[in-house]
DNA sequence: AATTATTTTTAGATAAATCTAAATAAATAA
DNA sequence: TTATTTATTTAGATTTATCTAAAAATAATT
């Protein structure tokens, strides 16, 4: 099935909105997608028609298993370009997001793959948002970016934002890898590093770089 | 000014159109774009209003100065994404036009400029056609695909489709860089390969994956 | 429970990009 | 030069995704 790209838009607005809440009413959609009810029910009536959803009027509406299948491949579209205008394109990872919102929309099966091996098969986009395979599953845990981390927090290494060799030295020399855990000690203003205790040892500084391509799990 | 993909489209049709021919007629553009000629005069009265094409009823159009500056833009756009698929992704450089065709109307001139940087500044796309730069300069002559040259042939390298440390490698040890003059002494059918000479030394065979890799102009 | 407020849907309109069929202009051939 | 063919434009219709305004359904409040 071919959808365009409004349709696409709609399909995952009511993913995200699903995730939190249980049914997604028409004003809700109509606020996330910056458009107005009246809109949003002629679209959900032709969503309908094509059985990406189930829509009862006045009820709100959950995606079908065929909508869900669209909504993950277009999700996973999304987190790969974002990961790929950081990783590779050196955009910082909070001016992705408008980017990527085009880039979901190219279609070809072939291109969203070979990007995927590309970039490594990436398993969390530059936010630590999961980022869903071919067949649509994905890691269900929350990754965080270190520099996110309050002060006194333990963390769990479960991830890094790219595979560069450049990185990968860099870790090792410091003795950070999957799994390690590090406690946030002190955070500075001025360069946006962070200073972190691994098990007993003593306190590293990590800078502001080198924290933002890594993924953390609270534990 | 923003453009629709559909403006965009015409605009870069009749940007190619007119390269080759003088003006531009209602019937050609209809073909180029798979369209109704009734539909294209709609088009070209919308354009001359946005003063993107001079357009005289009957006559045919040509950009003007802004139509042209814009599909520079589009065309340096689509070949840089095409690049960016045959040399970063692997594609075939035969299968990547329809894809760059999406590619291309991705609105973000950051995302160009930093493109076009990862991939190393570019001059020609895997067909050999030049990049225009983010200025709409682009070189003039024309390349060639080793692969497409005719026996006995004489040409000049004066690219390669990628900056790999393999194809390098190869190349040293073949003796081959940009400037190096050879001729075209055979073709075999069975694996595509080339037998070249350069000056008077011997021959020597050239596969397939390398000739596809070597741009070369006629002298 | 009745009234009021909110949410959602319906009805009818608009803009963009396309189409078909008919009319007109330009080019070609007898 | 007139007739015929070809190219182009106009007129009116269609589809998609929007909108506003009004009606209908549901939820909240007194």
């Amino acid at each position: 099935m071919n959808l365009t790209i409004a349709e696409e838009n709609y399909i995952k607005a009511i993913f995200h909105l699903q995730q939190a809440e249980g049914n997604v009413s028409t004003n809700q959609l109509a606020a996330s997608l910056h458009t107005k009810p009246a809109s949003v029910t002629d679209m959900l009536k032709k969503l309908t028609i094509k059985s990406l959803l189930n829509y009862e009027p006045y009820q709100g509406v959950r995606l079908s298993k065929d909508g869900k299948k669209q909504a993950l491949n277009i999700v996973r579209k999304h987190r790969l370009w974002e990961f790929f205008l950081v990783d590779k394109l050196q955009f910082g990872w909070d001016e992705v997001h408008e980017v990527a919102e085009e880039l979901e929309h190219v279609r070809s099966k072939k291109l969203v793959d070979k990007l995927d091996s590309f970039l490594g098969h990436p398993k969390f986009d530059p936010h630590g948002d999961p980022i869903p395979d071919s067949n649509g599953n994905m890691v269900t845990i929350r990754q965080f970016n270190l520099i996110d981390i309050k002060i006194s927090t333990i963390v769990e290494v479960c991830g890094v934002g790219s595979q560069s060799a450049e990185l990968l030295e860099l870790l090792r020399h410091k003795n950070i890898g999957i799994g390690t855990v590090l406690k946030i000690i002190r955070k500075f203003d001025f360069d946006h590093s962070v200073e972190i205790q691994i098990k007993n040892s003593d306190h590293i500084n990590i800078s502001q770089q080198l924290a933002q391509a890594l993924f953390v799990k609270l534990i």
